[in-house]
DNA sequence: CCCACTTTGTGCGTGCTTTCACAAGCACGT
DNA sequence: ACGTGCTTGTGAAAGCACGCACAAAGTGGG
């Protein structure tokens, strides 16, 4: 850490566009499956409810793979972004807190997309332990390490309660795993180096509750003309 | 719409301000019920996650409610940030859809913060009809509107398979929900004044693997150094 | 072979976000 | 009263992200 090195920008896929590759890969999905060869940017950014400047610069980003005058093959273009994203490999998932939820998300067939695969489900209930949830018994969290060891787990899932997610988290990475889903309504301290996204009901609800109290508060008519949620 | 009105700013808080409000919420009631009184904006920003001068300047929009040389008191922000987010008042929640997920959103007790009541759970299939979900009973999808009107719903939550989510977002625009918060992995379409966010699993998982892929890529022995994820 | 038409890829201006760095302000001890 | 020490609130700079608008590049018809 000198000065800064000139960023080698060996493949700097912008964060904002990353976040919405998977986006686009599930309308191309759809557009497969309804039989489409063929779509142009208008058409896909259409599907995907994002600008077609925005789509093009984004796919931009990871070569050029569309013919002017015509568009872009769906099925070489899923396959780019597959890759891109990573999921030409598969990933070995584990989920701790066997609740309401993470039955919930051990039953989402399909997993989204292939590339996941369910690896093992821990709890440490030990009324839980031992039942059956999607195919897969229930293990007791004790067994965490050895079950990210043994079936090569790469993604730990966080569906406990929040006062047991830090512990969960902690062990996750002890054991090696360096990406996380967390579903529990906490903050995880966890070192460089280990990414953890966050997925939380409540602060979903409390965005929509602020917008809507905007929308209630200056209506007297004017604004009428939809812009106003971003 | 003639040129652009001179933008009131009414009271413009940024949208990335907005979306933080809730994390530093529940950090604060985590320290409140530590028994902490009062706290800096370093303190409150480790809780939180995030830079203590980017939490001062998201606090300032709301107004200066700190005291120089001290910090902030933890109960009268809670009250501040509450405000600013509408949970003053109680918001009425519909969920559609009552599977797996569906189940588990109802019964996630507590819902978040105060402020949010579930008002009704519906579904299609008449095998959940009838039954009694987080002692709700669970009625049928056609009562929608009749529910939104009586039940006085602001919020509708969806949690239907991919293909019905559509149809469920329409009628409740419809029924004069303009607050959606949508989990079924589907791109919905509404009109402007609706405000719909997106909640979606393996959109998440996606990124992580994008993330985890780079890790392993780019992984020689060099970059020991963390920063590599954003 | 050339022309008209379509659609991609991108340079550029604009506005939002983040971060730094510091002056202003307040509490407290003397 | 006054100085010392800490912490807030905020200009200003840098970095991103978005969307327009257009040149470049390909297709297909004549």
């Amino acid at each position: 850490m000198t000065t800064r090195p000139p960023r080698p920008r060996e493949r700097g896929i912008p964060e904002a566009t990353v976040a919405r590759l998977p986006v686009y890969l599930r309308a191309l999905q759809a557009l497969q499956e309804r039989g489409t060869a063929t779509v142009s940017s208008e058409g896909l950014a259409g599907a995907a409810g994002v600008n077609s400047a925005k789509l093009r610069k984004d796919l931009s980003h990871l070569g050029s793979y569309g013919t002017r005058g015509v568009g872009y093959e769906v099925e070489y273009l899923i396959y780019q972004i597959s890759r891109e994203l990573g999921l030409t490999q598969d990933w070995s998932v584990a989920i701790v807190g066997i609740g309401n939820l993470g039955r919930a998300l051990a039953n989402y067939g399909g997993f989204g997309t292939r590339g996941f695969r369910i690896a093992a489900l821990l709890d440490a209930d030990p009324e839980v332990v031992g039942r059956s949830v999607a195919s897969l018994d229930v293990r007791h969290i004790d067994s965490l390490e050895e079950v990210v060891r043994t079936k090569g787990v790469s993604i730990g899932v966080i569906a406990t309660p929040a006062g047991s997610a830090q512990g969960v988290a902690s062990r996750f990475v002890e054991a090696g795993v360096t990406s996380i889903l967390n579903f529990a309504p906490v903050v995880l301290n966890v070192p460089d180096g280990v990414d953890v996204r966050k997925v939380d009901l409540s602060i979903e609800l409390q965005i929509l509750a602020f917008h809507a109290q905007r929308r209630a508060d200056g209506d007297g008519q004017v604004n009428r003309s939809g812009l106003e949620v971003t």
